[in-house]
RNA sequence: GGAGCCUUAGCUCAAUUGGUUAGAGCGCCGCCCUGUCACGGCGGAGGUUGCGGGUUCGAGCCCCGUAGGCUCCGCCA
């Protein structure tokens, strides 16, 4: 037996048990006499003092020990010296007095120290596991295990089965670049590993499962960011016989399980559901982040007979003229302004004009433009105030939507609009459009995925090939303004999928390919069926606090998918690359041969 | 593929306008210290300033290139 107690369980009332810890030493106060231990398991802290006259080979022994030594201790708890409790610890009124000390193991002098705020992240990478003895990652995998607990108890409740799908998997056309892994019994051949468990949920469907769920690993070959990794894991849901309500309900009931299990919050149900058009509209974002104002203003009926031909020609050209107010933003700097107008130019506009409200005078290069009307309509329907200043976009409905909700959220960023305290504002977006055009390919791509199906209101529009204006059976969930879930409502008729895969281009001859099996399946009986898939790294990164899914993760990589840790990626050895009858078309490329003369 | 910021001791950072031997705190090593909890005191070791090149009498600092890290854009159905 190594302990009797984790190191944050006694208390006043254990005052005289005899007692055995474990764990990390944390921190050692050696007075030269007298030394305290402070011991560290996953659970707390408790002091251990070791007094020469009292037993002095143990406070010899306790001198040599340096932080994150694994020790041993048996001993006695004592109350502590009157005055010297330690009222910041629960366990501050007692300590132990060792009749026994063993060190297990000695560390070596850490390469970071643990009592700091984590910085030089791949330092930490390198030596992960020493990263996550600190009390903020510890936690926050207790959070992440205690939120997957909770999905899989409130599932099964709903009657729920968990199903394992394939890691090794087939490469689709469509979506992410697939990791491939090379077969070796069919040299030439690959596996893809799965993006998402897409098909075979819905195979599972055909099968008739009715109600499916997954916690599962999905893998995209694409760049990172601070919420993206290369491997990640969805909370993957299916049903048969569903509509969108019944998915609706399920997600709100499942995401106040989570919640509560792993935080104890209550959260606010149903959601509030917004199309994706008001989104857009409002918000300037299909993941629109609501803890804070400053919405889109639609200006076409003020500027509809303007003589500022910049918002004019905007309009006459069948787009729009859209603002922001930023309340109190007149004091923006020169960098700031910078900033933002290369935000805009990025996403699309031309330029940016603001206003600024100034010492009872509005200051802008545009101002002298408008007319009294004009400017009596803005004031009114911008609500502008001395100290704000409002931002214009005159462009297409998608470009104006677009530059100015991201200047909402940089101005927010800015300005510190977002409340101290915690605030979780969920909501659905519904109504996405099926189809997005592909400037790159020429051609329509589907916005979800391909087996996303039309609204039944919009079936006509899609038999007519008005791809713009299909809206699709497909739905997000969005949490301060972070896309944490979506799903659709799938096709689920061979002849419908079949006109699919044409509107996306895809030849006849690579859809038996590709899809044959989804198609045939289809063929035999398939109940209409529908689900969503919840990305399990960034929930938990909100429930937590945190800015990054890689402090939600025990073991992440890199800005470049690299492990530091184990240096993976990593070479391997000529005879596994024989074994899969691969060949190196180029070695590093600092041993590549330099190219020919033109 | 592109942009921004960053790289000085094990860690976090300093180093005036380009100017002597590149400093501090923490950690480490040694000595002292009997009620601390970021214990305290004294002393010590520890540096190819990421790397390569250039400008200069002289470069941590200026210029060019390169490597690495983070953030963002593209990309991520």
């Amino acid at each position: 037996m190594y302990r009797t107690h984790d190191c944050n369980s006694l208390r006043k009332t254990d005052i005289g048990k005899q007692v055995m810890l474990a764990g990390w030493v944390n921190g050692t106060r050696d007075h030269g006499g007298v030394i305290f231990i402070d011991v560290r398991d996953r659970e707390g802290l408790t002091q251990v003092v070791f007094r020469p006259e009292e037993n002095a080979e143990l406070a010899k022994q306790a001198h040599t020990l340096r932080g994150e030594d694994v020790i041993q201790v048996s001993g006695r708890v004592a109350a502590r010296l009157p005055g010297t409790e330690n009222p910041n610890l629960p366990t501050g009124d007692i300590e132990i007095i060792p009749n026994e000390l063993r060190i297990l193991n000695r560390a070596d002098p850490l390469p970071f120290p643990l009592d700091a705020e984590p910085q030089n992240e791949d330092l930490r990478m390198t030596h992960r596991y020493l990263d996550l003895r600190r009390r903020r990652f510890a936690r926050n995998l207790q959070i992440r295990h205690r939120a997957a607990k909770a999905t899989r108890d409130y599932l099964d409740s709903q009657g729920f089965v968990e199903v394992e799908t394939p890691i090794l998997s087939k490469s689709t056309p469509e979506g992410a670049r697939d990791f491939l892994v090379p077969s070796r019994i069919m040299p030439g051949k690959f596996y893809a590993l799965p993006q998402a468990p897409q098909q075979y949920k819905q195979l599972l469907m055909v099968a008739g499962v009715e109600k499916y769920f997954q916690i599962a690993k999905c893998f995209r070959d694409e760049d990172l960011r601070a919420d993206r990794q290369p491997e990640f894991t969805q909370i993957d849901i299916e049903a048969s016989f569903v509509t969108p309500d019944d998915i609706f309900a399920l997600t709100e009931g499942m995401l106040a399980a989570i919640f509560k299990a792993a935080r104890n919050i209550e959260i606010k149900t149903p959601f509030d559901r917004l199309t994706y058009r008001e989104a857009l509209e409002r918000f300037g974002s299909d993941k629109p982040d609501r803890r804070f104002a400053m919405e889109l203003v639609d200006l076409g009926e003020t500027f509809r007979e303007s003589s500022f031909k910049v918002f004019r020609g905007a309009l006459d050209a069948g787009g729009v003229v859209k603002a922001i107010n930023a309340k109190g933003f007149a004091g923006i700097t020169i960098g700031q302004a910078d900033e933002l107008t290369e935000i805009a130019k990025l996403h699309g506009a031309k330029g940016l004009a603001f206003i600024k409200a100034e010492s009872g005078e509005w200051k802008s290069p545009i101002v002298k433009f408008f007319n009294d009307p004009e400017k009596t309509a803005l004031q009114s329907k911008l609500n502008i105030e001395e100290g704000d200043c409002v931002f214009f976009a005159a462009d297409k409905w998608e470009v104006a939507c677009e530059v100015l909700g991201r200047l909402r959220l940089r101005i927010a960023e800015m300005q510190e609009l977002m409340p101290p305290r915690e605030i979780w504002d969920f909501l659905w977006v519904i109504d996405f459009p099926l189809f997005e055009w592909s400037a790159d390919e020429n051609k329509w791509n589907a916005m979800h995925h391909p087996f996303t199906r039309p609204k039944a209101g919009d079936m006509l529009l899609f038999e007519e090939r008005k791809f713009p204006e299909v809206r699709a059976e497909a739905y997000d969930v969005v949490l301060n303004g972070v896309e944490i879930g979506g799903g659709s409502m799938r096709i689920y008729e061979p002849e419908l999928q079949d006109k699919m895969f044409e509107a996306l281009s895809i030849k006849p001859n690579d859809r038996e390919s590709q899809f044959g099996h989804l198609l045939r399946a289809f063929r035999l009986g398939a109940p209409p069926h529908g689900g969503i898939a919840f990305g399990l790294d960034r929930l938990v990164m909100l429930i937590c606090g945190e800015q990054s899914i890689r402090d939600v993760m025990a073991f992440p990589k890199n800005n470049r998918a690299m492990d530091l840790m184990t240096q993976s990626p990593a070479e391997v050895d000529p005879k596994q690359l024989r074994e899969l009858r691969i060949r190196l078309a180029g070695a590093a490329p600092e041993s590549r041969a330099p190219s020919g003369p033109k």
